[in-house]
DNA sequence: TTCGATTTGTTCGTATGTATG
DNA sequence: CCATACATACGAACAAATCGA
């Protein structure tokens, strides 16, 4: 893995935003794909000349976003969703993040919200991974 | 702000997540509503004898879900969202976290995910704060 | 307006624990 | 047992933004 970029310390962007940017980037243009691993937080550090604090925000932040997830063997690019279809009809749908909660009670990874489908039954909570809403052409 | 429930270190569940816990029971029993100032890190520190680097990763978590916003003045609960509706036809409907490019240029909120509507048209983005998917009564 | 206090943002360092290979 | 890798947590320092006197 070669560092194609620096840090630059004299921008007003922060390091670990011009971390995430590259990282970002990488998946962007094919140089990371889905379910390849990163180098580890270390790696980074020593790659870019950064605390581990800094790769870690960086990270975090892509975790947030649902561009990575990160286990207890390193990160990874995240896999591709695979998504079952819903035909709901006289209801109203948004999204919304899932409480810690509802992530393990769900089994909803990293960044990844939720789908809420209300109807007169009530709410129904899904994954936005896993499920999408389809909608019939009208008359 | 009186403190009602203390850090057990001995517990499994890490501090953070004790601290993000009791905010968040906070913000169910309407201790703190929507709007409301959370307590300064500085006196989260101080009051439940934590590190700040342990608050503010308490307050990143409820920010990745939604749960709070925070600004150069403090963090407050997430306001009540208010919703325009829309009504596709034909169209699959799924979520995402937007990237850091989309939050900012769609200025979206902190830990909003995004409505993508897919339709013969092409893609839109809607924040899922602002916007919601009816779905008419079928036949 | 100027100044100082408050509050969050960013970044470094260090240490220990847990799990895996 | 050892090395790798992430998780948690402490401390410290300075910058930037905001607000009120």
């Amino acid at each position: 893995m070669r560092r194609r970029r620096r840090i630059d310390h004299s921008l007003e962007r922060p390091a670990y935003k011009q971390l995430a940017d590259i990282i970002r980037d990488q998946v962007a243009k094919g140089e990371l794909e889905p379910g390849d691993r990163l180098p580890s937080e270390h790696d980074l550090m020593q790659g870019y000349d950064l605390s581990r604090t800094t790769v870690r925000q960086a990270f975090a932040h892509l975790r947030a976003e649902g561009a990575i997830v990160t286990g207890p063997r390193g990160s990874y690019v995240r896999g591709e969703d695979n998504r079952q279809e819903v035909t709901p009809s006289g209801a109203v749908v948004t999204a919304r993040m899932p409480s810690e909660e509802e992530r393990r009670r769900l089994a909803i990874g990293q960044g990844v919200p939720v789908l809420v489908v209300t109807t007169a039954k009530g709410d129904e909570v899904l994954p936005s991974d896993r499920w999408a809403i389809r909608i019939e052409a009208g008359e």
